[in-house]
DNA sequence: ACAAATAGTGTAAGCGCTTACATTATACGA
DNA sequence: TCGTATAATGTAAGCGCTTACACTATTTGT
């Protein structure tokens, strides 16, 4: 029960009276043994509870069995949830996940890529295509493998786990479309460094711009927390009754938060929703079916892409050349988008 | 731009012109190094891009600069967010964050925190305080630090962030009672492997039992998922009108996923939350002021919690023997628990 | 029956760092 | 002026593992 030192290889090869390189066969090419040896070895090493260290073997395998992953913040669900199926697929391949966030600066991206980089990551998960030229140099350099995940581009010299933003953003915006909508808004996350942002407001642009008779009035871009939303859609509502002009009829939202927000906000307003206002979301998190009324969203695949990501990387791990996934979005229609009766 | 081999201590001594060990002094104590020769160094450390590879310094220094966190699962915001704030936090001070999950799994729980004491890390942060003693063995065998989040005990030989799991049910009880509620159950998750769940669900019961004429029908115990949460409120008003007895006029939940579920399940089942039945929930997350009606919840402080439970990590690295840190709940109300009005 | 292939094991050189200890140069006090 | 404390740097031994290579004992093919 005492606090003992660590048995080491050597401790083992002691007891068990073979050379280290022996355990050491043991442990990662155990056919490469006598069934005997391998026997007695096995015997000692429970009964010492050794444990190889891991940095030891780093050190001298030039592999960690680490893999680092780089995300906005794990405090929306989206990311949270999909870091989720991507850590247990790992685990299952005994790679252990180092966390880190960027909290959506490319700068601190950079930062956390170069520490997870010199804590040994073999391979890194990042979010979105888009990058500063240095932080691809420094990847590129250290011959890092990496997948991105949240996007998905036809772009073979890169791993993508993802779906095409501006394809799903198109979708739904045809969808307000498609429900008489004319005058119409847009809130969504900051666009300058995110490129899911960028892509969900082209898509959303584009498809109102092909449409001769609507417009896309204002678009807000905004932190992406229930409150930023809030204010977003109050800000909305009343530049609309400043102005003396229509309130727009839809507000589109890059995200489910942003929605979210919109529509407490909307209910503190006593502005109803969907009657007065149809929102959209964008993701499809718990809080989409939450909220009242429920959100019309995209639903991203968020489970199928850290699984999807995961096997990416184990794969890349492997010195394969594996393909990207592109994956599929959908609408799911639920309450907060109706049909516009002007 | 080419892929290299990344520069080592000795390339950059090298090229410095001085011996290794200056080199690490450069970076690790710089004052003990000559202003002349740290300066030269800095410029060749600079221009060689070097950056020490941490798993040579783990092996020769015995600290890895891992913090490792074994939590139930990233999917629930409650500890995405509070582990958010802990990665944060210890990136500061430049520790980095192995995560794992455990699935509210004993077993998983065990193996994650081997393989993250493998992997080197110098503390662990676990969530909840009850374990089997194979885990409690393991861990003061290989004199692992740990800090234990999410509870807390009058127990120095342990550091808690945390908060009184018992006292903050019994208080959601206790302004259930006050609402005139005489017939009252509760969901909550599996409480085997689970202080959490259990104490909130003693913090209840014996806050009931106290009360004469007040009972606690049922309690109902299940994953920690909405459509769990849906099922069990579902089977409690059927139970109700199978054996032709009172519906309970108040369901307090043992968490906000819990509580959400019950009252979407509520309106498909087209029973009025707070008329008919009252509900409360517990961590009062994102979902929590979404859902309609909002929840009166317990409100935890997650944020707080991460942050105590870095800077108790980051303390007991330092060999400092910090004291634990009990934080407060308090009860929010919004509109989900009503007056009872029989 | 003999050369050659094969299986099982050992030897020992690192992997990239840290750090106790040794060494040298310089400043200080009396 | 000399002895000694102090500052700056170097030397080299590991940390715990992997792995190329060497070695021995069997097996296999002919």
């Amino acid at each position: 029960m005492k606090p003992t030192r660590n048995p080491t290889l050597e401790d083992v090869a002691k007891a068990a009276r073979v050379s280290t390189a022996t355990i050491s066969r043991c442990i990662n090419e155990p056919d490469k043994v006598a069934f005997e040896t391998r026997e007695r070895v096995e015997k000692v090493v429970e009964q010492l509870g050794y444990m190889p260290n891991l940095n030891g073997r780093a050190l001298a395998s030039n592999r960690s069995n680490i893999v680092g992953a780089v995300i906005p913040t794990m405090a929306n669900a989206m990311f949270a949830s999909g870091l989720q199926e991507f850590q247990e697929a790992l685990s299952e391949s005994s790679y252990n996940l180092l966390v880190a966030s960027s909290g959506y600066s490319p700068d601190t991206e950079l930062k956390q890529i170069k520490s997870l980089v010199a804590q040994g990551a073999d391979g890194l998960l990042l979010i979105g295509s888009s990058r500063p030229a240095e932080t691809t140099r420094f990847l590129t350099m250290r011959n890092v493998p990496y997948v991105i995940a949240w996007c998905y581009q036809h772009d073979t010299s890169r791993y993508f786990a993802g779906f095409d933003n501006t394809i799903a953003a198109a979708t739904i915006a045809r969808a307000v479309l498609d429900h008489g909508h004319k005058n119409i808004a847009m809130i969504t996350g900051y666009s300058k460094h995110n490129d899911r942002s960028r892509n969900r407001i082209a898509g959303v642009t584009d498809t109102i711009a092909q449409h001769d008779d609507a417009i896309l009035d204002t678009v807000i871009e905004t932190d992406s927390t229930l409150d930023s939303g809030g204010d977003a859609f109050e800000s909305l509502m009343n530049k609309a009754a400043e102005f003396d002009k229509r309130m727009p009829s839809a507000v589109i939202c890059g995200n489910d938060v942003l929605a979210t927000g919109a529509i407490i906000r909307a209910k503190q307003l006593g502005i109803n929703i969907p009657e007065q206002v149809s929102v959209t979301g964008f993701d499809d998190i718990a809080l989409a079916a939450a909220v009242y009324p429920a959100l019309t969203t995209v639903r991203v695949p968020q489970l199928a892409m850290g699984q999807s990501a995961a096997a990416l990387m184990l794969a890349l791990l492997q010195n394969k050349k594996p393909e990207s996934r592109e994956l599929q979005t959908e609408i799911v229609y639920r309450d907060s988008l109706a049909r516009f009766t002007g």
